[in-house]
RNA sequence: GGUCCCAUCGUCUAGCCUGGCCUAGGACGGAGCCCUCUCAAGGCUUAAACACGGGUUCAAAUCCCGUUGGGACCA
């Protein structure tokens, strides 16, 4: 799949299509996730999907009509005798394409076993001003008759995609440019049938690290898998859209940004390498920058999905914008959040063992006692106000802030990094925090 | 093989159309420093590119020609 700038396909004049060709069963799996992908980064559409097997009719219909018109041919030529014949013209250095043979032999397709070609121009040149790589010439010399139905009754690809374009009166056709030399061959189909040619603009493909084709095959995961690593459709998409379309030095766009300043004058010419640890990148911005409620919404998904069902149904939504405000500047994926947000549910905090041995000794246990003694005496919580009284502790033992500062941090998460430690006391609370550190204390004492 | 497309730091790119402001700018990643209660985040600094060769011009990343390299399509 590659996403198109959303300008584009808001652009009035364009209804926005997703066609599906012929696919064997085997494939509608791959389909239908391409389309949850599209959901998922909400991409939209207007119309469709389109199955072309339910089309049929009317690719036969206008085919005929081309025949009615002369503009296509019966050709009985054999399959077997074709690709002979193109292997005789490549052997003498000859261009392959097929030799005309049936063109003007008016043959009719009484043994139901013909295909249906094209009658191509032979002379001229066909010229298609492309949005994107500018104006392209092709040498109608060199243009095959295509066959259009093949002798099993079934348009082509070119002819179909045609007759649907056209149909649904497509504005703009924009497409992955290994379409682009299927575009010489599509526009004297449009003008044959009498239709007004499209726009067409082709776009750059994305490669791999190894510069080879985005494929399923070297670990180009599924659009949907980055869900579940934990990224953001939004960043994903803005990622994806700045992969081969810029304006200027700024990276980050809001949707309504990408709609905005979108102009094809932008669009990369050539085919860019797909760089996980940017979209890693962009993924960490939009986590610092979306509405915290809106990424605790994405978060409570991945919640569920690690086994904390219950926890996440015990705590208010309100309460889980806060906890990705305390640790959403360090963590890059909503995976790694889950992992950074842990510590904060349930009433006792799972300890790190050797965070524990290191931090909660018995040596100081005694200012984590005292530590807890001023921590009471407050009512309630208050950041500045316990912020300060740590301080002033700190100084009148004459410890370094950092001295006391770690065994409070595994008494109260675990682990020997976390968030601020007075921001970590306020998501907990004060009950929490003092019934923590009282057990890190029991602990510390009996280490 | 034929036709077509493409070519700026490792990667995404700005600049190219409308030559001079380019001793080529930004971003990711790398290195270093600062900040600091840990981990991050942030700030600052730094290494790193015009594929090659010819022209045109006072002047070319920018225009022209060629070469090389990559890719797509055709069967």
């Amino acid at each position: 799949m590659r996403p198109v700038p959303p300008a584009f396909s808001t652009s009035e004049a364009s209804a926005r299509r997703c066609s599906i060709g012929s696919l064997p069963a085997s494939r509608m799996a791959c389909l239908s996730s391409v389309i949850e992908g599209m959901k998922w980064v909400g991409l939209d559409w207007d119309e469709g999907p389109f199955r072309q097997t339910e089309r049929m009719d009317l690719y036969r219909r206008h085919a005929m009509q081309l025949l009615q018109k002369g503009q296509a041919y019966w050709c009985i030529c054999k399959a077997e005798e074709l690709d002979a014949r193109r292997k005789e013209a490549e052997a003498k250095g000859l261009s392959p394409k097929y030799d005309g043979r049936c063109r003007d032999c008016g043959h009719t397709n009484l043994t139901g076993d013909a295909a249906l070609r094209f009658k191509a121009p032979q002379e001229g040149e066909t010229v298609v001003d492309d949005l994107i790589k500018g104006k392209i010439v092709f040498d109608n010399n060199v243009q095959d008759d295509l066959i259009i139905l093949r002798s099993n009754g079934y348009p082509t690809y070119n002819f179909s995609v045609v007759v649907d374009d056209a149909l649904m009166h497509i504005t703009h056709v924009v497409r992955g440019d290994d379409h682009l030399t299927n575009t010489p061959r599509q526009v004297p189909i449009f003008q044959a049938l009498g239709f007004p040619v499209p726009q067409f603009g082709h776009l750059p493909m994305i490669l791999g690290l190894d510069k080879a084709r985005l494929s399923k095959r070297h670990g180009a995961t599924s659009i949907m898998a980055y869900k579940d690593m934990g990224y953001l459709p939004d960043a994903m998409l803005n990622y994806l859209v700045r992969l081969g379309w810029s304006h200027g030095d700024q990276e980050i766009f809001t949707r309504q940004e990408l709609i905005e300043k979108f102009s094809w004058k932008n669009v990369q010419t050539s085919a860019a390498v797909f760089n996980p640890e940017k979209l890693l990148w962009v993924n960490a911005e939009y986590i610092k920058l979306s509405p915290p409620t809106q990424v605790a919404q994405a978060l409570v998904t991945l919640l569920n999905a690690a086994g904390l069902t219950d926890e996440v149904q015990a705590v208010s939504t309100d309460w889980l914008a806060q906890l990705v405000v305390l640790v959403k500047e360090r963590a890059k994926t909503l995976v790694e959040m889950v992992d950074w947000v842990r510590p904060y549910f349930g009433q006792t905090v799972t300890c790190d063992e050797e965070a524990a041995k290191k931090f909660l000794t018995p040596a100081i246990a005694p200012i984590l006692g005292k530590v807890l003694t001023r921590f009471e005496a407050f009512p309630t919580f208050s950041k500045q106000q316990w912020e300060g009284a740590f301080k002033q502790l700190v100084e009148e033992e004459g410890v370094k802030m950092g001295q006391l500062a770690q065994p409070v941090r595994v008494a109260l998460t675990g682990r020997t990094a976390s968030p601020g430690l007075f921001d970590v006391m306020e998501v907990l609370g004060r009950d929490r925090t003092l019934f923590r550190l009282r057990q890190g204390i029991e602990r510390a004492s009996h280490a």
